[in-house]
DNA sequence: GTTTATTTTGTAAGCGCTTACATTTCTTAA
DNA sequence: TTAAGAAATGTAAGCGCTTACAAAATAAAC
């Protein structure tokens, strides 16, 4: 059941007493703080960027100012000096899926404790809009770039390197990627659940996917899915690979759907564990045993794939690693290194 | 069951006949552009911000010089001296929690319409690491803020408010409130479920809470919950409300030790439907019957809540309005309009 | 106490863009 | 046709910072 309260409150333009203080003196600049600590404004840059180089004396008497007058840096002058804005932006299909939040969210933590700030923009599965994106990212002067997924369209590498814009692909991972990239095999992990489940004995199998269109890592999975399976002699019927959006009941759905068939599946494979809990909710819902009369397996390893009962049979992917190390490997390459290449 | 495949591979450096044609020529600048369409600078900028002030033949030829070049604008030069970033920072708690993800990315979704990124960052429920971020966020030169519940560090309205920053607090509202702000009334929100849940006949009651301390929405939907329950009459033992962290392991944890007290509640309010989630589960693993036994009720409406079996009560929230709402709300100050308020 | 090497600080030239203002070009109406 | 007004374009002055380079202060060596 599901309740309603207010839709949307909001309230505007209150005036108070601070609303109305804030009308005088404009922000103070670097002039300002080396006018206050009676030095030059070269010096007071370089209390701020290397600190080290200014005696203490006089670092202190600028630090002091810069207290004093509440300054702080004009980041468009900075980015516009220095050819740094010390943004990196990222690309990432959605953030309604929650590998994309929490792989995010480390790898913006990550960038916070370099000093860079994250320009985050959302694609939606969408390769053409993932251009503009990039494209966007740019205008704004990122420092690099991280996607999400091998393949994308050529202009995006194109105006990067151009633009000698440092960038990372992630969530995906090949050998012989001809970019920089951070994350696992989904082909070769994805192999490994058939094969699991052959191992139990079962031999009726359904594929729920993501859309394999647009979306490598679907593709990969289904693929990988797919052949384990006819490596074990098993041909999957085109009504037993169902593909849809990364959404509970589009799970949900595609389960009803396959245990409808004439001779149903005893396994399903799905290629999220969104769409797998969906399939299991419905099983639950209705009356289906797993994995008594069909087991289910997933991709992911959500937090709630776990406490379902059952838990989910389900592929572990290291999100957060993927998120620390992509964000290091920027931070380094920005930094003049040549990150090497490592296994984690 | 969990399996686990590689941990994380990196390829990095890959040397491609792409990467070494990017070495020379330098981005072009407006003054290049200029050059090639025979204009001023000037005019250059203004096809790109007024196209509408330049006329048609002259207008084409910068266009087909800006495509010809590759021409981007550099934003840091373009911010110095226009004064805008054209970027909006938000600083919320965590993407972890799914409310702030879909919020989020229709704030994002929003602004990158009106032609603004999104520069995220999160707090970790820490007031003092929030006061860090918008700090960040300032110096990163955002237009405007949009920060997450009504209480915050002073410092920070005095620092936005010094420098003119606009802002907008929302997933909260308070009808007095001194801040802009966009949300819904937790408080009164919160009241409604045990009104519903007494009205079944419950008398036995518990909560599971969010940490309520640096949180006010927490804070406020436990206040709601514990007023609406003494409003009929009914006062919480003190092992009766848990506060745990927003996770669906700390929820079934709190209800394992509700239903072992010596006298369980037959309801259990949880303050949001991850709790909830975690609650209802482990019931199910536990054996426990829902809703003969125990009742649940969560608070947020997750796509996962109306998929679980028996599906949970739970308080409908409008994220994505509001995502929607505080972003416009951001855009048309920025455009130097004073929005209404309003009620949707 | 000089002279020289070293470190610290100041000077000033941009960085690439926007925009007020001056100038030119085009309209329009007499 | 021409003068006045409107519209389009150019000129050039910053925006606030970083950073070569020059100058000054300090330390080291004689």
């Amino acid at each position: 059941m599901r309740i309603h309260f207010y839709q949307c409150m909001m309230a505007y333009e209150i005036k108070t007493a601070a609303n109305i203080l804030n009308l005088p003196n404009k922000p103070a600049t670097q002039g300002d703080v080396a006018k206050a600590a009676r030095v030059s404004t070269a010096t007071v840059s370089r209390v701020i960027n290397q600190p080290d180089s200014v005696r203490e004396g006089i670092r202190l008497r600028v630090q002091m100012a810069i207290t004093e007058l509440d300054y702080v840096a004009d980041a468009g002058a900075r980015a516009l000096a220095s050819k740094r804005s010390r943004c990196i932006g990222a690309v990432i299909p959605t953030l309604a899926n929650a590998i994309f939040a929490d792989g995010i969210e480390a790898f913006e933590s990550c960038l916070n404790q370099a000093g860079f700030s994250l320009m985050l923009t959302t694609s939606g599965y969408d390769s053409q809009h993932e251009l503009t994106q990039v494209k966007t990212l740019i205008e704004r002067g990122v420092d690099a770039v991280m996607l999400v997924g091998l393949n994308h369209d050529p202009l995006i590498y194109k105006l990067l390197q151009q633009r000698n814009i440092p960038y990372v692909l992630t969530w995906a991972y090949q050998r012989d990627c001809l970019h920089p990239c951070v994350g696992f095999n989904n082909y070769e992990a994805a192999k490994l659940l058939p094969v699991h489940l052959t191992s139990l004995g079962h031999q009726r199998f359904a594929i729920i996917s993501g859309i394999s269109e647009a979306n490598d890592r679907a593709l990969d999975r289904l693929n990988g899915m797919k052949d384990a399976l006819l490596a074990q002699g098993i041909r999957l019927s085109k009504d037993t690979i169902i593909e849809c959006t990364y959404k509970i009941e589009a799970g949900r759905e595609a389960c009803r759907d396959l245990l409808n068939l004439p001779s149903p599946p005893t396994a399903i494979l799905c290629s999220n564990d969104v769409l797998a809990a969906g399939a299991l909710l419905e099983c639950q819902a209705g009356g289906v045993k797993v994995p008594d009369q069909v087991s289910i397996a997933g991709f992911d390893d959500l937090a709630l794939s776990a406490n379902l009962t059952p838990s989910l049979t389900t592929m572990h992917i290291p999100f957060k690693l993927m998120g620390q190390l992509s964000a290091q490997y920027l931070i380094d390459r920005l930094a003049g290194a040549s990150p090497q290449a490592q296994q984690q």
